[in-house]
DNA sequence: CCGATTTAAATCGGGATGCAAAATAACTCC
DNA sequence: GGAGTTATTTTGCATCCCGATTTAAATCGG
């Protein structure tokens, strides 16, 4: 546990201030009073301070007022949209996508790059994601210079802090110092992230998980990554390392053991010479021709997939759990099966607990979600004027 | 998140105090200054108060003196032992432990009361628990009335605050009110909280994990329990609900699949009737006589821990795991396969990150543990004078 | 034996914070 | 236009932490 200053208390209050006011829009002071508990006088200072660094605005659009109309009106508080701006960036195996966004996370410009990540060297990579971040900046008619922070996301298991890779699906070496590539061709501040935490905290914050402070997310794409939600914060291992699903053994050991990633990773499902490059599409197609090879090997994934998910409720005992990943666009093929064995497997106490939510999100919400890792640092950063109140103004 | 006011900011540079003495035995000011990386302003304002309220005293064994031995002397705190007395209970399926401690989680007085928990109604259960107490505390040369709490860990998934038992292998009826019929019994504040929590709180303040504020436990058992610990925290689920193992399930899916409890839980090893009643000593020299389906039995129990504990280190990413519970009894018969399984699974770069400690906890320990919890809780809440500092003194 | 030196702890003064109460602002209603 | 109502700001106070200074309690050295 850190000591506590009275600096701290202050970054504390004005992070829920900012927090408040962007789930809740535009907000007035008092209504922020009552959801933080935060006396109205500290809430005005706050709010001062905010409008001062720029970080909000005055804005009355959605000004209901309470209901009756009389008295002093609200006044209405929002993020300042151009407060600031970062970009996200998603980098799987075939292609880098990259959006700009504002201070509330609005998506100003996205773009794709097809590129077989896999077959290319670190600074290769380096050099796409900062011309994809060039071109998706231009696009959205900004300046390099007004980008406060990229944030880019990967499979695998990164170590948040000092941006360290571990393992990946996409980087061939680990060694290379991918954060400083970047950071040295851009010279903007990067952050790197898991995928699958970029993705959890898109659906905090613009999907599915907007009212929940605490769930579990389950991406099944090429590998399989895994995102835990506790307490409003992304949680993370005990060096700050990203969650990953992909290599928890299935099993009771011996022979039969297998990786998850291997049962139910796309490249197994993907394994049948005759879909090589083809993708899920073609898969789902064969699916539906009735194939029965096919079937079952998805419905293993599915399998897999479901005891995987009751094992996580067991542990963390989340009230949801959110899929995401391309993989699901397989259907019920892969879900009948997967809601089958998690029903078989989920203890009783717990069986009611959780609720299963499948989310189809697109690429851009992946990275707009790197993009919102971005800009929950920004929020909690001490920003221009943090520090002492300026009484002489 | 909670919102930071003076109060806050005080209870928390107070507890950090209090947790600092508690775990570098007597210390000087000067030292808690450095450790916290409080000012020295502060400890004295705060040491005062704990001297204050008899929560600390000045003891000068260990007095080892800065280096050099000149200047004033170092004046030395440490805990009040007699500050308070709490009672650690540790309900398990065929005996109740008692132990009684002081402020500082010395063992006053142990107990244990053999008798068939499974088979008793919950008002039974909490006469015996009761009566378990009193009799600890006389044995202790306390009264009740000393006692400032009392916290009972039974294995099972409980829910932290609450105090509800959501499932036990221990109690028949899970709808009785546990919690408030002790409360009842004895009129002392009473914590519920899982048994693989105590007895990991017990390895976090007296055992292999002293220095380490990030490690899993795992306890084999009748069933199998988790304890968590992050960033010197129990961790708990969503609901604040304790961590469990044994439901968690083992195989691809299917008919293989297994739940790790009834894999690796006492119930499958003492199942070969010529087991009852008898007890891990026996299966360990049945072992050892060279019984061949037992070892094949124990081996499977090893080998799906093996993979289990692989899973967790995969998840939480811990630099150590610390083993207890009576199956470990079995020795190597038990721990070669799951080595060999653990070493099989764990995925590479995460392999050289964990050790794995075996640590041969006895019964009082984990009723300890339960004491810690408690004494735990009693650091963190607001003391007598917690409020403001008394100027006219 | 007594002053210089050294280290620890307590005290003083300043700056920041949050809160409650009072004051002010900006409306609606009559 | 005045009364009533609700939102926000101002005022005054208590608390907290910290840096600098002062006091305390030893040792060392002559």
């Amino acid at each position: 546990m850190k000591t506590a200053d009275p600096e701290l208390m202050r970054a504390i209050n004005r992070f829920l201030v900012l927090d408040t006011i962007r789930r809740h829009g535009p907000i007035a002071r008092v209504e922020i009073g009552a959801r933080t508990e935060l006396s109205a006088t500290t809430v005005s200072a706050i709010t001062a301070a905010l409008l001062d660094d720029g970080l909000i605005t005055v804005r009355h659009e959605g000004d209901i007022r309470s209901q009756s109309l009389r008295g002093r009106p609200r006044v209405m508080l929002a993020l300042h949209p151009e407060a600031a701006w970062v970009v996200g960036v998603r980098l799987a195996g075939d292609r880098i996508v990259c959006v700009a966004t504002n201070f509330q996370g609005d998506v100003l410009a996205g773009l794709t790059l097809p590129a077989r990540i896999t077959a290319l060297a670190t600074p290769d990579i380096a050099d796409l994601v900062a011309d994809g971040v060039r071109r998706c900046v231009g696009d959205a008619g900004l300046g390099l210079e007004q980008i406060k922070a990229v944030a880019l996301s990967l499979p695998g298991i990164v170590e948040h802090g000092s941006g360290q890779v571990l393992a990946s699906s996409v980087l061939g070496d680990l060694d290379a110092p991918l954060h400083e590539a970047i950071t040295a061709r851009l010279g903007i501040d990067t952050i790197i992230e898991s995928d699958a935490n970029a993705i959890t905290m898109a659906q905090h914050w613009f999907g599915q998980a907007r009212r929940h402070d605490d769930f579990v997310l389950v991406a099944i794409e090429e590998g399989l990554g895994l995102g835990v939600m506790h307490n409003g914060q992304l949680f993370r291992g005990a060096h700050g390392l990203s969650l990953t699903l992909g290599d928890m053994v299935m099993g009771p050991g011996g022979d039969t053991a297998m990786r998850l990633g291997d049962l139910a990773g796309q490249g197994t499902l993907l394994a049948d010479p005759r879909l090589h490059e083809q993708g899920m599409a073609q898969v789902h197609a064969l699916l539906e021709a009735g194939d029965d090879e096919l079937r079952a090997v998805v419905a293993r994934a599915g399998t897999a997939l479901g005891i995987a998910i009751a094992n996580l409720v067991a542990l963390f005992a989340p009230p949801r759990v959110i899929l995401v990943g391309s993989t699901l666009a397989l259907g019920e093929h892969l879900l009948a099966p997967l809601r089958e064995s998690f029903a078989a497997a989920i203890p009783a106490p717990l069986a009611t607990l959780a609720e299963i939510v499948i989310d189809d999100a697109g690429d851009q919400l992946w990275a707009r979600g790197a993009a919102a890792v971005a800009l929950g640092e920004l929020y909690g950063s001490p920003w221009g004027t943090t520090g002492p109140a300026r009484h002489g103004q």
